[in-house]
DNA sequence: ATAAAATAGTTTGATATCAAACTATCAATA
DNA sequence: TATTGATAGTTTGATATCAAACTATTTTAT
């Protein structure tokens, strides 16, 4: 696919992406219904948040995952309904929610956390991490011309 | 960002490119929101598809815009009420609904059009296009291999 | 010290997505 | 030509997203 233009490339950069993300999404969601796990693509995102990092505030999970602090309220409260995690106060700023796993979250990170890795580095197969890194900062460029 | 392994860093293109779709999407919502036109970023993305090629049916915008065949009866839908496009039954085949510009969304091309494009012009900045198109291989090539 | 601004989270209603089951039409083939 | 499979589109119900208005708390500035 020949493009004659920077405009139409980045248009094209964008579909691409797009594509990725669902194959990525139907791959993890096949392997979620294989393993018979109560959860979804979209709270599996939240829960690997927490297997890197436990106990940090809705908000925190929201920048990181890159989703609405509204969406966030939604998934926290289906991940609490599935014992998941929980929402703790934070006794230094009673604003935030705390979430923390609860052991039945972190037993699930032992049953798919490896094969979550194991997802991303099939998928990065063939690829020198300079060129990745290239790519991560071709698009954080973009990205920072559009807030301008 | 020092990430160690290659499924790190996968995982971390993934998030820019989604942080990267966000914004882009706001800005367009608030373009669209300054113009005062009566239409959402996701029905944007289909009459970019038919501004290039009209005509065309409901999976083949599906597939260049990577969505579910099902969202697009319902963004045709919502267009079709907007007076933008138009359902034509195919004689050739008719299993097919084509897909129609009307004189109205023609109208809205010209509106808004070279004011997208330019917005990618504007993310494009100072990135080379033999760059741009290392990563959508890059990019591509990820894709494939989750195929596999 | 207090008013104003910023931040975290919730709620609401509209919009969009997704998977699965379904109908209708066309294509392949035996 | 009759059966089988593939394709285009719709419908349904569950899920997720989004923006905007809202409450509660904390921070900043005067």
């Amino acid at each position: 696919m020949d493009k004659r233009n920077t405009a139409e490339m980045a248009l094209e950069l964008g579909r691409c992406m797009t594509e990725m993300k669902n194959f990525l999404r139907q791959h993890i969601q096949a392997k979620i219904k294989e393993h018979r796990i109560d959860i979804t693509f979209e709270m599996l995102e939240i829960m690997a948040c927490l297997w890197n990092k436990d106990g940090i505030n809705q908000q925190e999970l929201a920048d990181i995952t890159i989703k609405d602090k509204s969406s966030m309220t939604y998934l926290v409260d289906n991940l609490v309904k599935r014992n998941m995690v929980s929402r703790e106060m934070d006794t230094d700023d009673r604003r935030n929610n705390l979430i923390c796993l609860t052991k039945e979250g972190r037993l699930l990170q032992k049953k798919l956390h490896p094969w979550i890795l194991e997802m991303y580095d099939k998928a990065a197969i063939g690829s020198r991490m300079s060129d990745i890194n290239k790519s991560i900062k071709l698009i954080r460029r973009m990205t920072e011309n559009l807030k301008n």
